[in-house]
DNA sequence: TGTCAAGTGGTAATGCTCTTCCACTTAAAG
DNA sequence: CTTTAAGTGGAAGAGCATTACCACTTGACA
């Protein structure tokens, strides 16, 4: 399920090159297919991983067929579209780890993806809800969380992060947040660090830690409502 | 469900009578109304608000013409099976401002709100994702809001909840915990009880409070891949 | 019991997206 | 420049859920 990776520094595997993917490609097809990932990037980001593959197709200036030859499914789309940034979100792991105080590192990686989530509800929908490409992004994942469990057992060690928290708790957290993401629409930006502030208060072993303030209650009221013509 | 029960003080609005909704409909027809929305809320708390109508119509033993007649759109439906429940969530609260020990009443709220979307997707797509129905039960949302609303001031002067906690925070909380219901599927009952005993920790002042444990590893990889068939 | 409007289910029509097919275009190699 | 296979867009077709229609059935009331 992993893949045949599993870099010893997940160098080689880290960055998949696009000549691995596109073997042999026309020049003028390579060109087109850039431009329905690309399409695809925007799209997912600012609607999620459903928008429909017309508009994915008429936003890169290219016929249905051609989408479709190149990703025939969206779940082949959406891995395309998203393969480097679940690298990015296993590096992040990876680099967290360097910082020297490991309860630090924790809350800048946390707050680093709930940042990712923010500014791309596509991505958001991938690392936790609904998903479409399986085992394509296990390699990423796998070695985020590797690398995640390694910053909890050192974030334990150094008496910040509580003994009971089990590095699953970050795939609820995201799923938590995403939520809010789904749900806030424009307010996600004000809500979900409210969440993670909150969560990560909890996940402290002391006290410790500052709260974003909250969005205000008639803003909360439309959010809920779908008044403000989110999603 | 929750019947004309409830409370002298907002015994009116608070249960919407049937023959208001339904002023004169042949004896069959009623039936076969009755028989829809109990469909309906079976279909809509295994899988969701999304389930299609024609399954619908299928499972209640009418043709969709039935179905059309009595609930044109699906907010329609949503709204007739979800009514009931909805002013049970609204009188969830006022039995919590009843408890003595207010931030006691707060914390079985919240879990009692944690354990109606466990035990009904829908009605957690209802409470807080994808609002199709949007008006029809803010009463019910606003009367909920209200004593809450209440509930945080006295668990606040209680000392036993912190002081930059707004009401609005429960909103997030019902989204987060609406989100990992949502990706986790099955494993649900074991991830979103947990998340809520997190934020129950982080809401409270000093320390205090008891934390479900966590699902196991294996167990949350296979949610986040839907590999046990959930959702 | 007879009447009839309310109520019913099947089916056809609509709308939306994805999929398939095919004649035309064009990059690339000799 | 010529050849040609890779690549292209549009249009037609298939699948699915919702909506509209219509001839038939049945509860309710006199």
């Amino acid at each position: 399920m992993v893949g045949n990776c599993q870099l010893n520094r997940y160098t080689l595997s880290m960055v998949p090159s696009k000549t691995q993917k596109a073997p042999s490609l026309r020049a003028d097809a390579e060109l087109n297919r850039e431009r329905i990932v690309e399409a695809a990037r925007e799209l997912f980001a600012e609607r999620g991983i459903d928008v429909t593959r017309e508009e994915i197709a008429r936003r890169a200036g290219v016929g249905m067929a051609t989408l479709k030859r190149r990703y025939p499914t969206q779940a082949d789309l959406v891995a395309g579209a998203f393969e480097e940034k679940m690298w990015l979100f296993a590096s992040g792991a990876r680099k967290a780890l360097d910082d020297p105080d490991p309860w630090h590192g924790f809350c800048r990686y946390v707050r680093s993806l709930c940042s990712m989530q923010l500014s791309d509800r596509g991505f958001s929908d991938v690392l936790t809800m609904t998903f479409p490409s399986v085992g394509r992004f296990e390699a990423a994942r796998l070695q985020a969380f590797e690398d995640f469990s390694e910053l909890v057992r050192r974030a334990k060690d150094a008496g910040a992060l509580r003994e009971d928290f089990v590095p699953e708790d970050l795939i609820i957290l995201l799923m938590a947040s995403a939520g809010v993401v789904a749900a806030t629409g424009k307010l996600a930006p004000r809500s979900a660090p409210r969440l993670v502030g909150y969560l990560l208060q909890a996940f402290a072993a002391p006290g410790g830690g500052q709260l974003p303030p909250p969005p205000s209650s008639a803003q909360m009221y439309k959010a809920v409502l779908r008044l403000d013509g989110s999603r």
